[in-house]
RNA sequence: GGGCGAUUAGCUCAGUUGGUUAGAGUGCUGCCCUCACAUGGCAGAGGUCACUGGUUCAAAUCCAGUAUCGCCCACCA
């Protein structure tokens, strides 16, 4: 362990703390009926991944809640893994394959799937690499990867389930296609991004015209994408559109193409919108095949799976669809067919893996049915079962589970979980009825068969001749079952009984319905309970501007890298303080300063404590007799931060922990009590001689047959050891290495939490020590206004009122002389003021410094007139609401009794402050 | 179009059951390398809590509305 009495330098000791950790095997967890468990399961991150804020932010945040239940006792299990990510995989392998001319299908799909493989044992492992470095303490021996066995059995079983149930079926339907990625995508999977596009106002003539060779009578209708027209089979207006009525049941002739089509009415036209006449497109967008179903209308489609057009769009055949597009408006415009163009601002569904606009595209695709689904689901978060911080989450998630739609699960991609689907190649048949009560189409199959394994013969006909379904599930597919499949699900394991349900999911809300609501779906389903209690969302992480971080962006902040430049316990504790709950986190580099100062801090008071501690035991070896003010007042502090810290951690507000913390170590244990035992500690000082004694400053009273040095050392080392423990989930490593120089042989990691001994807490000795430190700034205040030099030492009066506090300042002489550095202070009831001396009105006490020749009357004046009018304008207003009758009869009565308090305090203040300023 | 969040010190942000003088970090000013720490210490300046109205003895906090910014969702082509 790294010597104590060098610099701190976190790069030296995390490397070997986490390997001992490792090795001693501290993170590995199993069934135990002698303790509680405590389960999270890491959001997988994706195996091509690198660690980026979000996971930082998102993995301490786990890492915080594993250590500290862990300490408190709890079997704490942290399940890590990582999801097999079928597209981004499969794009990053193609992509590497490219490189070297090689396209996947050259390869066939065996080979290719191998080559993923191959790419994965060599880099799969980097994002489990970095959250180690992030100090994740995760039971790394049950790591599991969504294309291991015993969860690819999981997802099987799954599908079989689901598929047995009725509640998966194939269909021909519209779905979200990317034409790179050449795969059909789910709806979450291709998010909208707003676009500023245009509408297109074409006319299509009637056919009647057309007979008569004219072009300038017809329908106009609008579009966004003119070069779907190709595909289209009607004209759509509302049944009640007036200036459409006649029309309905004409002919129009489709431009370009020149199909003839008919007008029909349907109420899903809006007759604001566009001219309230809607070009039909069955095979390319989702209302129109809707329509299309109700009319019994032609299906065209006129795309390739690639986006380029197809034969059936004429001459545009192999062309871009962009580039259709253009050339179509150019023909139209040539032909006046296109009546204006219009700026239109709409929203565009992109891949979300290459950010490819999507293209909605008639195919023929496996569906998950939801809305059963979703109704347990709904249930459970509806009595609370399930709960959600912060809490405004809950309406999200219903509201999108109350409107969810069919699950497209199949994607034409060769990584991922192979449908588990037979045909049979002699009798195999799907035939779709539209139902027009029910508004959707009934598909009845034979020859089919769901399998683990390949059937020998088909249920049907008995032949033999069967194949597989060519498509793959979505990777969702697989870890939408994590929280069990992970615990050896649909096996039924020790693990499983013992941990499930878990009991916290930390996540982004990004992945709110992608993952976490199916979690919640697929935990009901199959396991017949909730997959965890508590979804705790997080912010996004940003840049400055309020960007996502993303790559593309450029605007990245390396976790790595600061983990390099400051620490890990520094981009731990920084990224957790800038975090409130559920709030997006804005990132400079800057800000990771202040973890890596805090550390350094933590670092620096462990050495002055350990270097002048003999005896490093954290119990505490004192009796509370023999403790002194200052000894009573830090003790009753931490105790109150083990209480406030321990109820942030229950409620997850992790940031107000942190700065209760910081608030107790730096501001309370460093600058005060520390600075006050320095004396004792340090043996520089002797007790001043000859004091005075008077006035119930019976300092040596306390001293008396007590080792002080020892008392003082114990007072030490147990708040400094109770504060690194409730420091170490924060800041594991830099906790963990001053941890050894207290306890060589046992990690501070699995250490009992604190608690609280309520025969530590003192509110009376902390409001003593409250006016010994205003005594104190006061007098540093004067000093430094005055400019008296640090070195020079003078004496102090205090004058106790007669009628006054009941507060004590025992011992409080010594801290007050040491830390204002004076001469003496000296106590007396019947203190006149002295001449030339400034004067500062306390509460309970008048202090006089006399400053022979030194004061500035002029500054000294200013001063007190200021003082003066603060506490005229405190007591105009402390009068009037004492003086409101509504006030003293309708507010509590404590709060009434404080205001009175107050008031005789300032009016006090205030009369000694008046003499003051008459004498000066 | 619907929903949500934000608006508090020069900057970045805390402030959850309404109640003493609204806090922190950073920046700024002055003094200090005092033997744990200059990644530091001491002291100080700095706020009409976006705006308007309401509820209340009492509002940064609760309610309604306005403005600005941001996010999410959505099959008006």
């Amino acid at each position: 362990m790294k010597n104590i009495s060098s610099r701190y330098n976190p790069k030296e000791c995390e490397e070997a703390i986490y390997s001992e950790w490792q090795e001693k095997g501290l993170f590995n967890v199993q069934p135990a009926s002698s303790h509680k468990p405590f389960t999270i399961v890491i959001p997988p991150p994706n195996v091509t991944g690198i660690l980026h804020m979000g996971h930082a932010l998102n993995n301490t945040i786990q890492d915080i809640l594993i250590r500290w239940k862990r300490m408190q006792g709890f079997n704490a299990l942290w399940v890590p893994g990582t999801d097999h990510a079928g597209i981004a995989t499969q794009n990053v392998v193609e992509r590497k394959l490219g490189e070297k001319g090689i396209k996947r299908q050259d390869l066939g799909r065996e080979d290719f799937v191998k080559e993923v493989w191959k790419w994965r044992e060599e880099y799969g492992n980097t994002i489990i690499m970095q959250l180690k470095r992030l100090g994740a303490s995760c039971d790394w021996a049950r790591t599991r990867f969504t294309m291991d066995k015993g969860l690819s059995e999981a997802v099987l079983e799954a599908f079989e389930r689901l598929y047995n149930k009725g509640l998966i079926y194939r269909g021909n339907y519209i779905i979200n296609w990317c034409p790179r990625c050449q795969t059909a995508l789910s709806d979450e999977e291709a998010p909208h991004v707003d676009t500023d596009g245009k509408l297109y106002y074409i006319r299509y003539p009637f056919k009647e015209g057309q007979d008569r060779g004219d072009t300038a009578k017809g329908v106009v209708v609008a579009t966004t994408r003119p070069e779907t027209m190709l595909g289209d089979t009607a004209v759509a207006v509302n049944p009640k559109d007036k200036r459409y009525k006649k029309f309905i049941g004409k002919k129009l002739i489709l431009p370009i193409i020149g199909r003839q089509m008919p007008i029909i009415a349907d109420d899903f036209v809006d007759k604001k919108f566009g001219t309230g006449a809607v070009k039909v497109t069955p095979a390319h967008d989702p209302n129109d095949f809707e329509i299309s179903n109700r009319h019994t209308l032609p299906i065209v489609k006129v795309m390739n799976p690639d986006g380029t057009m197809n034969e059936n769009a004429g001459r545009f055949n192999g062309m871009d669809r962009f580039e259709a597009r253009a050339e179509i408006l150019k023909e139209l415009e040539e032909k006046k067919l296109l009546v204006k163009t219009e700026k239109h601002h709409h929203a565009i569904g992109h891949c979300y893996r290459c950010q490819t606009a999507i293209e909605p595209y008639l195919s023929l695709q496996w569906f998950v049915k939801m809305k059963p689904l979703a109704a347990p689901a709904i249930e459970a978060v509806k009595q609370g079962k399930i709960k959600f911080y912060p809490k405004r989450w809950t309406k999200v998630y219903l509201n999108w589970m109350e409107n969810i739609r069919d699950w497209c699960i199949s994607r034409q991609i060769w990584w991922g979980h192979r449908i588990p689907v037979w045909y049979c190649n002699q009798c195999y048949e799907t035939v779709g009825t539209y139902d027009p009560k029910a508004g959707s189409t009934v598909y009845v199959s034979k020859g089919i068969m769901v399998s683990k394994t390949k059937p020998e013969k088909c249920k049907d006909c008995g032949a033999t001749d069967i194949y597989q379904d060519n498509d793959v599930l979505d990777t969702w597919f697989s870890s939408w079952l994590w929280p069990f499949s992970t615990l050896g699900w649909p096996e039924k394991t020790k693990d499983l009984k013992y941990f499930y349900p878990t009991d916290v999911l930390v996540t982004a809300p990004e992945i709110l319905f992608f993952w976490v609501a199916r979690m919640i779906m697929a935990g009901m389903e199959f396991m017949g309970k909730i997959p965890f209690e508590h979804v705790y969302l997080h912010g996004t992480v940003r840049d400055l501007t309020g960007k996502k971080m993303s790559k593309s962006l450029g605007n990245i902040i390396d976790p790595i890298d600061i983990i390099n430049d400051y620490g890990t316990d520094a981009l731990r504790y920084s990224m957790i303080a800038i975090t409130s709950t559920g709030q997006d986190v804005f990132l400079s580099k800057e800000k990771f300063e202040i973890g890596r100062n805090f550390a350094n801090k933590i670092w620096n008071a462990s050495r002055f404590v350990l270097m002048n501690v003999k005896d490093k035991i954290e119990d505490p070896v004192f009796s509370i007799q023999d403790l002194n003010l200052a000894d009573r007042w830090i003790l009753s502090r931490l105790n109150g931060t083990i209480e406030s810290v321990t109820k942030s951690l229950d409620k997850y507000r992790f940031n107000e922990a942190e700065s209760i913390l910081y608030d107790f170590f730096w501001h309370d244990f460093c600058d005060w009590y520390v600075e006050l035992v320095k004396p004792e500690v340090i043996e520089q000082k002797t007790a001043t001689e000859g004091s005075p004694e008077s006035l119930g400053f019976a300092r040596d009273k306390l001293r008396r047959g007590i080792d002080r040095k020892k008392v003082t050392e114990g007072v030490l080392i147990y708040v400094l050891g109770t504060s690194l423990k409730l420091l170490h989930p924060f800041m594991p490593f830099v906790t963990e290495a001053i941890w050894r120089h207290i306890r060589e042989e046992k990690s501070i990691m699995i250490e009992p939490w604190p608690q609280v001994d309520n025969s530590f807490t003192n509110k009376k000795i902390e409001k003593s020590m409250d006016i010994i430190k205003e005594i104190i700034v006061s007098i540093r205040n004067i000093r430094s206004l005055m400019n008296i030099p640090y070195t020079k030492k003078f004496v102090v009066y205090l004058t106790p009122l007669k009628k006054g506090t009941s507060v004590s300042l025992e011992g409080g002489a010594d801290y007050i002389e040491n830390l204002a550095r004076l001469d003496r202070v000296v106590i007396d009831r019947d203190i006149k003021r002295p001449e030339h001396s400034v004067s500062i009105i306390l509460e309970g006490f008048n202090m006089f410094i006399p400053l022979e020749g030194v004061i500035d009357i002029a500054i000294e004046k200013a001063r007190l007139t200021k003082k003066m009018d603060e506490l005229d304008r405190e007591l105009k207003f402390s009068d009037k609401r004492l003086k409101d009758k509504n006030f003293v009869a309708k507010a509590p009565s404590k709060v009434v009794d404080l205001e009175k308090e107050k008031n005789e305090r300032l009016k006090g203040q205030r009369k000694r402050l008046k003499e003051t300023l008459r004498n000066l």
